[in-house]
This record gives C-alpha cells, sequence and structure tokens, in this order.
DNA sequence: GAAAAGCCTGAAGTGGCTTCAGGGTCAAGG
DNA sequence: CCTTGACCCTGAAGCCACTTCAGGCTTTTC
C-alpha cells in the first residue's frame, strides 16, 4: 500500500503521514525498488490510532506516551488515567474561558445595535475607554 | 518611560513589546542618546488597546484591523461589527466542539475505574478498537 | 515516446510569542 | 577610577503541528 493510498484510507493528508514519521510516531515503511514507501496494516492502524488520539486533543507529545504505553503491557494504567485527567481538567478549563468570553464579546456586539445612528460605534468607543486604563464595561 | 517601566505598568513581557514594535502594531518609539526605547502615554494606551484584544481573542492582524477603524473615524462601524460576529460565531464553534470532547473524554475515563482489576486498562483497549477502522463506543 | 499522475527530498512558512547568545549603557558603591 | 549589577540592545532560533514550496524522480496510460 502507497502513501496515497493510506492517505485516502485515512483522511491523513500525505505531508502529515511523512511528518508523522520524521516525527518517529510511525514505524519506517519498506520502499519499493522505485524508492516509494510501503505501508502495512501495522501502519493503518498506527495512524488511525494517532488520529483518534489527536481528536481527543492530545498532543503528539502525549500521543508517544500512549503508544508506548500501549505496547508496555504492564502497569501503564495509572499513567493513562493521570494523562486523561488532565486532559479532562484542562478541556473544562478552557470551556470555562470561552464561556466568559462569549458574555464579553456579546455585551460589546450589543453596545452598536444601530450602526447608523453613531459617528464613531459604541464598540470602538468602549475598546478606546479600555486604554485610559479604566476598567471595561465589558 | 523605558521598555520596563512600560512593561511592568501593562503587565506585558519586554519581548513581547519588542515584537509588536516589529510587527508594526506599536509606533517605533524614540531612543535615548543610549539607544534604549522612550515611549510616551500614547503608547501605553496603544499597548493596553492590544492586549484587550488579545483578551478577547482576536489575532494580531484582527487586532491591526481594530486600530484601522478606531483611526478612520467613519464607516468602520460595519467593518467592527461584522469583525465581532464572526468572532462570536468562531468562540460558539469551538465551545460546541470542547462540550462534545468533554463527553469523550469523560466516558473513555470511565472505562478504568478499578484500575486493579485489569491487566490492559479498559482505555487503552478503547484506543485500540479504534486502530481497528470500527465506530469508536466513545 | 510523451503526458499525467504519483511519489521523493529538504527547506521554509504559519502565529504569537519565548528563549538564547553575545553584547552595550548607566547609576551607585568602594 | 573601577567594578558591580540592573537595565537595555540586536539578530537568530525554538515552540507546535502541520502546510507549502521548489525542484526532481517513477510509474502508468495513451
Amino acid at each position: 500500500m502507497q502513501i496515497g493510498e493510506l492517505a485516502r484510507s485515512t483522511g491523513v493528508k500525505i505531508e502529515t503521514i511523512r511528518y508523522y514519521e520524521r516525527e518517529q510516531l510511525l514505524p519506517v515503511p519498506q520502499r519499493t525498488d522505485g524508492n516509494y514507501r510501503l505501508y502495512s496494516p501495522r501502519h493503518v492502524e498506527q495512524l488511525r490510532f494517532i488520529r483518534y488520539c489527536r481528536s481527543l486533543d492530545m498532543s503528539l507529545e502525549e500521543v508517544r506516551l500512549l503508544i508506548e504505553a500501549r505496547d508496555a503491557p504492564a502497569g501503564s494504567c495509572l499513567t493513562v488515567n493521570a494523562l486523561l485527567d488532565e486532559k479532562i481538567a484542562e478541556v473544562d478549563a478552557r470551556v470555562n474561558e470561552l464561556h466568559k468570553l462569549q458574555d464579553q464579546l456579546r455585551q460589546l456586539r450589543g453596545l452598536c445595535r444601530q450602526p447608523d445612528q453613531w459617528e464613531i460605534c459604541g464598540i470602538l468607543a468602549e475598546l478606546n475607554r479600555c486604554t485610559q486604563s479604566r476598567k471595561p464595561v465589558v
């Protein structure tokens, strides 16, 4: 199986596959006489593993850890649990931040409902106010 | 006012201030005889403006647009509104994604509540299942 | 035998900074 | 006068997870 087929069957770009190889996340594949990469079903699995982890917002460093954990039979459970707990905490924190940001953005947007009525829009006025070291209204 | 004082009074790192200057987001400051940067209150305002926009998740490119809009008196309202609407939509989309991610991560985490009882943890088993081109349980 | 599709490599670009190496400037103390 | 330490300077490289680019080789198809 050549790189193009691997790309099609996993939905991962060719360049990304080569990048994972350089980063040692994918084992070095065999080559044809013409120097084309030749992949086995094992590579398909590993690539899917990586993409699934990435879809869970794991960094490549964390994926590396998980691959290690997967390949080392014993004692990996605690590592994996810790990693997941940390990730869950991170995502929760980010969601909270974004909720606050949503409020702020909507309030700011509300400052300019009738764009035709002002020379300088309420939004820019508020943005400017914040440059005067006063606390933002929003 | 030297760069150190500007940094202290705005909470922005010195390197970041120099970076903003390179990126033309801050006007080029005067210099002392010893080639030290000398900032005016105008710089303080502009830097605060940038940081407030950044706290609203604007990219530097967007900040540049907002600075332009702020300095061009008329007709900026529509631009600013459009920018904010787009940003709001982006943040909403990201929050939705992260909510899904939260569910996934929590379900996956739930697969390994009693780490001592399994040789290979339920989490890794599930991660592995996903390499077999079966749909994830989680 | 020539075009088109597929593959190769190494280097550079992305954003928003941060870090590093290797210096120069300036005020206070000995 | 000299040194110490705080402060400042520049240009380049590093971070992450890719993406893009330039330039060239291989294989298939007509």
